[in-house]
DNA sequence: CTACTCACG
DNA sequence: GACGTACGTGAGTAGC
């Protein structure tokens, strides 16, 4: 405990789970290149879909088309490893025009490039001989094809390529699904058939073609100019005229010409065959009637499939900020230095265009673990070299890397771990590998009147300088756990953004992962397993236990170097994590959900909640005397004197000194105690296990709320200001701690009291809004469970409606049955879980389950489909593509692996929950804002349920606010089959607002 | 540091 | 025939 208020925020350690598992949190950065300044301000564009936003326009490049020009069109260039990257050039400079379209008004806001997979496709079913007269490509192409993914990769953008399916089809599904939300679509390609997709659609949608080598726009005039007809008719004519390249027959003898006349004077393919019997008599006549099959086969071939599965959802096209690092490291590996230099500038720029030339390494990535191995560009980390920047200039000097970088890691040192009430002691900048520094602010600011204060910028001076960078649209400030350096600048009067969090992205790619046990996201683990770098740890600065210094009284040589590689490393983080979200289809979660949330918790948790510390301590007293009369009445029925809360002493008690039947021994050998067993003995008589029972009530009511609450509020703001963890819950869910705010008592009568201790200030009342029955509406939406959505859309009593379905009547009986297989549902469930639940035997629960399935049949193919898709990929998803990984879903232990499938089942729901109220959040306070009610607070997140604090008198405007925001959480990404209910109440305390 | 218990959705 | 009985959390206490 006493080690706990002397830990630096960045090694702050949550979870007490099993063993510690570190959550850490950081911050670093660094970067350069004055053209990709853009990154920054379309990273902080791109966060939440309201309230108003710019048309979204999504650019699909048809890459493996552009490769093939690009090689015959440029001379063949070779990198310094000798390998040919003529085409490989003409791509990059293609992708890189793209991205200086960003700056234009009608330029990507989301981009894919889309490659051929060069496998089988139904095409070849209609026809053997499609495609098949093609020559295999130019040996010196065959290498570059490969690269052209890196080069993608190196820009950080989406790539698709599916198997049975042609860039073309997945353009034509992409560019449909796009349009049809209103999107425009910029298709990169000149493949004529692709032409038929330009247009304007009934979704609103406008789609163009955009030829980059000619630079050339095409839109419906270019169409009609190139073939006489419409966009809708080119089909049609390619039809008659057939093509060459892909062996698509066509018609004999008929050519461009010919097959545009035709279309123009029939209209369309079928008539002009239909009225061929009807032409004159000549060779066009006979071939049209002879060949009617081969121009139908045509058509076939040539209509674009637009209904595929898409691979990765639209929204993961988001163009996030692009880092120069991956892109500079690229360049410099295939001498492609002339966009090198326009990519890096000055000292700054990346270490890679030093390396030019160096081998290439391996195929750097395990994406079956998640783990990247450090881009081998980067020098060793060297923790000795960091400068502490002691005056104004050097700061200054600082402060005008990071703008011209655009992107600065940044972490905050405290004196404590505490956000709200710890000191600032300094601040740690990192611009790229190598570049990081720690300005101290407050070292020697102790108790210990004889300590020396070392020379360093004056705080406030110093954060004045550093204001204008850290509110700077244009610089992403980058950090480990930001949320933590958020909330102390704030107190500081900066308002930090735009932000990146590299805990965040490491928990929207990797949540899950890992095994024996699931892969934490705090700094030092994924230092460990991203960079192979191991971290100074803040112990070896501080110390631990009873002799553990302040990070105030920490030397200066000491400090810098811990705090400047925290930096750093956070910046390299970024690196490596930022392009794996756009590869592995993270981006939508992160940009939409996860990332705008960060400053939310934020502001949430300075607020913090009024606690009445009077009512508490009342409440602790009278508690502490009904438990030490407990305690002595225990005793003389047990006829001896020993620790109630210990299960070990009381199981002997128990079953061994007073001859208790039922007594069952675990694995450790100790006699269970809990409520289960203490309830069976109770209601077969046994006094003693009541009382105890009332005992534990009591004592868990004392140790842990009444007392624990009294100790965590705030002395400087009177407010008891919990921590958020946005990585603490698998599922994506937040955890609340210290204290955990989520688990205060409303279930007994005796319990809820505490919660009449949390107030509102003076003239002020609590609002607690929440969402009825979300997890199981939720279930009726995603399993598509039409009993249940006409239930939830008629307002039914919803356990009521299962009990009639399942026993045919209902009442208080059978409708509690109900509410217990419903919620088994959502759980994943087993026969002998259910009738344990139940207290009824293993078959009875059986055929309860089977009658479950049949009434409600979407549930079991919700539930093959989910464990399908998991054992299949690895990770389940919500509907917002929030992924969950399940690495133990084919373990050989059989719990394991059944362990793993509930947790599967569960998750796509409990997640989707997590990601809608997220979005109710992030959403929120712009709504409040908007409503002219940006005084009322949003104080606390239960899952399915948000604590606001505000005026008596803006209860009624707030409310429809509120609801509204909550009810329409999951539009416009996602349309529900099912509504979703809200429910506010209000009032003094937050047990009165219940 | 681990196990047990119990508070919440 | 069984996974040893639902999913997801955080925290306090006892005891090694």
């Amino acid at each position: 405990m006493e080690a706990k208020a002397f830990y630096a925020p960045e090694n702050r350690t949550f979870k007490r789970l099993s063993g510690a598992m570190e959550r850490c949190i950081h911050k670093t950065d660094r970067c350069h290149a004055q053209g990709w300044r853009f990154a920054a301000s379309l990273a902080n564009r791109a966060s939440m879909d309201v309230p108003a936003k710019p048309r979204n326009h999504l650019y699909l490049v048809d890459g493996s088309a552009y490769i093939f020009r690009a090689y015959h069109r440029l001379p063949p260039l070779t990198n310094p490893q000798g390998v040919p990257v003529g085409a490989v050039y003409g791509y990059t400079t293609m992708l890189w025009k793209l991205a200086e379209d960003l700056h234009a008004a009608d330029g990507p806001t989301h981009l894919a490039v889309i490659l051929d997979k060069g496998s089988v496709t139904f095409r070849n079913e209609l026809y053997d001989a499609y495609k098949a007269n093609r020559p295999p490509p130019p040996e010196d192409l065959v290498p570059q094809f490969p690269l052209i993914r890196d080069a993608t990769r190196a820009f950080s953008l989406a790539c698709i390529e599916e198997a049975g399916l042609e860039a073309d089809d997945l353009i034509a599904s992409y560019t449909r699904a796009a349009a049809a939300q209103g999107w425009d679509v910029t298709i990169v390609s000149s493949d004529k058939d692709l032409m038929q997709l330009v247009g304007e659609y009934p979704g609103g949608g406008r789609v163009d073609m955009l030829d980059t080598m000619k630079n050339q726009r095409v839109f419906i005039p270019e169409v009609v100019d190139k073939f006489g007809v419409p966009p809708e008719k080119v089909g049609d004519v390619l039809a008659l005229m057939g093509d060459a390249v892909d062996n698509v027959p066509g018609i004999r003898g008929i050519g461009p010409k010919t097959a545009t006349k035709l279309i123009q004077e029939n209209g369309d393919l079928e008539t002009a065959l239909a009225n061929a019997p009807a032409m004159k008599a000549g060779k066009l006549r006979e071939s049209l009637i002879e060949q009617a099959d081969m121009a139908r086969l045509s058509r076939k071939l040539i209509a674009l499939k637009d209904d595929c599965a898409l691979p990765i959802p639209l929204d993961d096209f988001t163009l996030g900020p692009i880092p120069p690092d991956p892109l500079a490291a690229f360049l410099g590996e295939h001498g492609f230095t002339s966009l090198l230099r326009k990519l890096g500038t000055r000292e700054t720029a990346a270490p890679a265009a030093r390396t030019t030339g160096a081998p290439a390494p391996a195929a750097p990535t395990a994406p079956e673990t998640g783990n990247r191995q450090p881009l081998p560009e980067w020098p060793a980390i060297d923790t000795a070299a960091y400068p502490c920047v002691q005056d104004e200039a050097d700061l200054e000097e600082w402060i005008a890397r990071a703008q011209a970088a655009g992107l600065v890691a940044v972490d905050t040192e405290t004196s404590a771990l505490d956000a709200v009430g710890a000191d600032l002691v300094g601040i740690s900048l990192a611009t790229g590998p190598g570049a990081a520094c720690y300005i101290p602010l407050g070292h020697g600011n102790t108790t210990d009147m004889f300590a020396e204060r070392p020379r360093q910028i004056d705080k406030a001076r110093a954060l004045a300088l550093l204001k204008p960078l850290l509110e700077d649209d244009s610089v992403l400030k980058v950090g480990q756990n930001i949320k933590y350096d958020l909330t102390v600048l704030a107190r500081h009067g900066i308002a930090v953004a735009p932000i990146d969090d590299t805990m965040v992205m490491s928990f929207c790619l990797d949540a899950g992962r890992g095994e024996p046990m699931p892969f934490g996201h705090g700094m030092d683990e994924l230092a460990e397993r991203h960079l192979g770098h191991t971290t100074i740890k803040f112990k070896d600065v501080a110390g631990t236990g009873k002799k553990a210094i302040s990070f105030a009284e920490v030397p200066l040589p000491d400090a810098t170097r811990y705090a400047a590689e925290d930096a750093e490393v956070t910046w390299r983080l970024h690196a490596v994590l930022a392009p794996r979200l756009a590869e592995e289809g993270g981006t939508r979660i992160y940009q939409r959900v996860d990332r705008p949330l960060v400053q939310v918790i934020a502001t949430m948790e300075g607020h913090g909640i009024k606690v009445d510390r009077e009512r508490l301590a009342t409440l602790s007293g009278e508690f502490a005397t009904r438990i030490a009369a407990l305690e002595s009445v225990i005793h003389e029925k047990a006829g001896t004197t020993f620790t109630i809360g210990s299960p070990k002493q009381l199981g002997e008690v128990l079953f061994d000194k007073l001859g208790y039947k039922g007594g069952k021994k675990g694995k450790s050998g100790q006699y269970s105690t809990d409520q289960s067993v203490l309830e069976t003995l109770a209601s077969q008589g046994a006094e003693v296990a009541t009382l105890v029972l009332e005992w534990r009530q009591l004592s868990k009511l004392k140790s842990t709320y009444t007392d624990a609450l009294q100790a965590a509020i705030n002395p400087a703001t009177g407010r008891v200001h919990t921590s958020y963890s946005l990585v603490g819950a698998q599922t994506g869910r937040l955890s609340s701690n210290d204290p955990n705010l989520q688990n205060i008592p409303v279930r007994t009568e005796i319990g809820r009291q505490i919660r009449d201790a949390f107030v509102a200030e003076p003239g002020h009342v609590l609002l607690s809004a929440d969402y009825s029955q979300i997890e199981l509406r939720l279930a009726a939406h995603i399993a598509d469970v039409p009993a249940l959505r006409e239930a939830f859309a008629h307002g039914e009593d919803i356990h009521a409606r299962t009990a009639m379905e399942l026993f045919g009547e209902v009442n208080r009986d059978t409708r509690g049955r109900a509410k217990t297989i419903n919620f088994a549902i959502l759980y994943g469930i087993s026969r002998w879980g259910l009738a344990t639940r139940l207290g009824t035997s293993a078959d009875e629960a059986q055929a309860m389950i089977d009658r479950y399935f049949e009434r409600f049949p979407g549930i079991q193919r919700y539930i093959h489909e989910t464990l399908e898709h998991v054992r299949d990929r690895g990770y389940s998803e919500t509907l917002f593509g929030r992924k969950t990984w399940f690495p133990r879903i084919a373990s050989k232990t059989q719990a394991e692996r059944a362990g793993s499938e509930r947790a599967a089942i569960n998750a796509p729901i409990q997640g989707t929950c997590a990601d809608i109220i997220k979005r109710a959040m992030a959403r929120m306070t712009p709504a409040l804002v908007e409503a002219g009610l940006g005084h009322v607070r949003m104080l606390l997140q239960v899952h399915d349920e948000l604590v606001f604090e505000l005026p008596e008198s803006d209860v009624a405007a707030a409310s429809a606010v509120i609801e509204r925001v909550m009810a329409t959480a999951a539009e416009p990404a996602v349309k529900l089959s099912v509504p979703l209910g809200v429910e506010i109440g209000t009032g003094p305390s937050w047990g009165a607002a219940h």
